[in-house]
DNA sequence: GACGGGGCTGAACGTCTGTTCAATACTCTG
DNA sequence: CAGAGTATTGAACAGACGTTCAGCCCCGTC
C-alpha cells in the first residue's frame, strides 16, 4: 500500500465523489457518476470503497482530517473553514445538513474550542460577558458555518461569482464589524424580543 | 376545484413531501415513500402533480406563500422564520442549499427587504453606520438562517430536542446579545483580519 | 336512472440504481 | 522466468426508481 500520496486511483476516485457529493447530494449522485468523473469503471469504486456508503464515510474522514490539519490557531476555526477549497466547503455543508456523524462531531468539537476560546477571551478582557455561554458560542459557530451552507445565495448576492475569495472576504468583513461594534446601538430589540418571547411562551 | 381548504388529499400529498423532502432531501426521497406517507397510491401523486419534479414546485410555492403570508412586520423576517413549523424550516434550509428557484428568490427578496430596513435604522440611529451595506444585509440575514439549516447540529448541541422552541428562542437570545452588545469588546480581530487580508489577496 | 368527469387505483413499462463475479492486465517477490 | 497479489475491467444481477395507462368508483347534473 502506498497510502495516499499522488493522483492515485483512489485519491481521484474520493475527490470525485467529494465534489459530486457535494454538488449534487450523496443520494442525487450515482457511483457510476463518480466513476465516470474519475475516468473508472463503476466496478473499481466498489473494490477501493466497500460500498456507496464506505465512499461517503471516507469522504468524511478526508474533508475532517484536512481541516483539522489546519490546527487550531489564534484566530480559532475561522481561517481553517475559509480556506477550505470549494469542493470541500460545499461537501462539509451538506454533510452538517444531513447530520453526518464526522461532521457532527467536527461541529461539536469547534463549538467546545470556540466555547473555551471565548471564555479566555472573557478573562482577558476581550470579550464581552454573556449570560448563555453555551448559546453563544454555539450560535456564534454556526454563524461563522453560515457562509459554507449558504456560500451559493450569499456569493450570488453579493458578487458574480460564488468561488470568489474576494466575496467571502467581504462578507466576513461585514461579519466581524457587526461583531465588533454590534449592529444595533440601543437594547430595543433584545428588549423587545424578550417580551415577544414571554408572551409566546404561554401559548 | 375546491382548492386547498382541509385535508384533501393533494394537501396530505404536499406536507408528506414537505417532510420528506426536508429530511432526506428530494433526491433520496422516492414517490412511492411520499404516497405512503399520505395514505395513497404512488399514481395519485403523478396525477395531482404532474411529475415528481412538479411535487417539488408545488412545495416550494407553498412554502413561499406560507413564508410570506406572515408579513414583513416590524421585526423583518427574524418572526416569520421562526414562527415556520418544522418540517418547513427543514425544508426551506435544503432548498436554499439546492439553489431552488424559489428560495433563491425569497432569499434575494429577503435581503433586499432587510437592507432597506437597516438603512431606515441607520438614519434612525438605532443601527450603526457600515462601510458595506449590502455585505452586511446579505450576511445578517445568513446568520438569520443558519440556525434553520444548521438547526439538529444546534439543537443537538443545545438541548436535547431540536424541535423544540425553547431551542431555538435560547440560540436567537445568544444571537441578539451579540448583535447588540458585540461580541468583541475592541477591535484586535477585525484589525488582524484586516491585516491578514491584504497580506493574502497579495498570493 | 343514465351519464360524464374527476379522484383514485393496480399493474405494467423501461431505465437506472448499488452491487457481485469471473476474468484480465499489471507489478513486484522469489 | 514462475508466481502471488493487487489494480482494473465488462457483463450481469435483482431491486427500486419515475412514469404511463386502462379502468374502477363515487358524486353531481340533466
Amino acid at each position: 500500500m502506498r497510502s495516499a500520496s499522488d493522483v492515485t486511483a483512489r485519491a481521484r476516485i474520493r475527490d470525485a465523489a467529494l465534489a459530486r457529493f457535494g454538488a449534487e447530494g450523496v443520494a442525487g449522485t450515482s457511483v457510476r457518476a463518480v466513476a465516470a468523473d474519475a475516468g473508472v469503471s463503476p466496478a473499481l469504486v466498489l473494490h477501493h470503497f466497500r460500498s456507496k456508503e464506505g465512499l461517503r464515510q471516507a469522504c468524511d474522514e478526508h474533508v475532517l482530517d484536512a481541516i483539522r490539519s489546519g490546527g487550531g490557531a489564534d484566530t480559532s476555526a475561522l481561517g481553517d473553514v475559509l480556506r477550505a477549497a470549494t469542493p470541500v466547503r460545499r461537501y462539509l455543508g451538506r454533510a452538517l445538513l444531513d447530520g453526518t456523524e464526522g461532521a457532527s462531531a467536527l461541529f461539536a468539537e469547534i463549538v467546545e474550542r470556540t466555547q473555551e476560546w471565548l471564555a479566555t477571551g472573557e478573562a482577558e478582557g476581550w470579550a464581552r460577558p454573556t449570560a448563555d455561554a453555551r448559546a453563544r458560542a454555539v450560535t456564534y459557530v454556526s454563524w461563522l458555518l453560515a457562509p459554507l451552507v449558504l456560500g451559493d445565495q450569499v456569493g450570488r448576492l453579493l458578487g458574480g461569482d460564488p468561488a470568489d475569495t474576494a466575496t467571502a472576504v467581504r462578507g466576513a468583513r461585514a461579519g466581524l464589524e457587526m461583531l465588533t461594534g454590534g449592529l444595533f446601538a440601543d437594547d430595543r430589540w433584545l428588549t423587545a424580543f424578550t417580551a415577544v418571547d414571554e408572551q409566546g411562551s404561554s401559548r
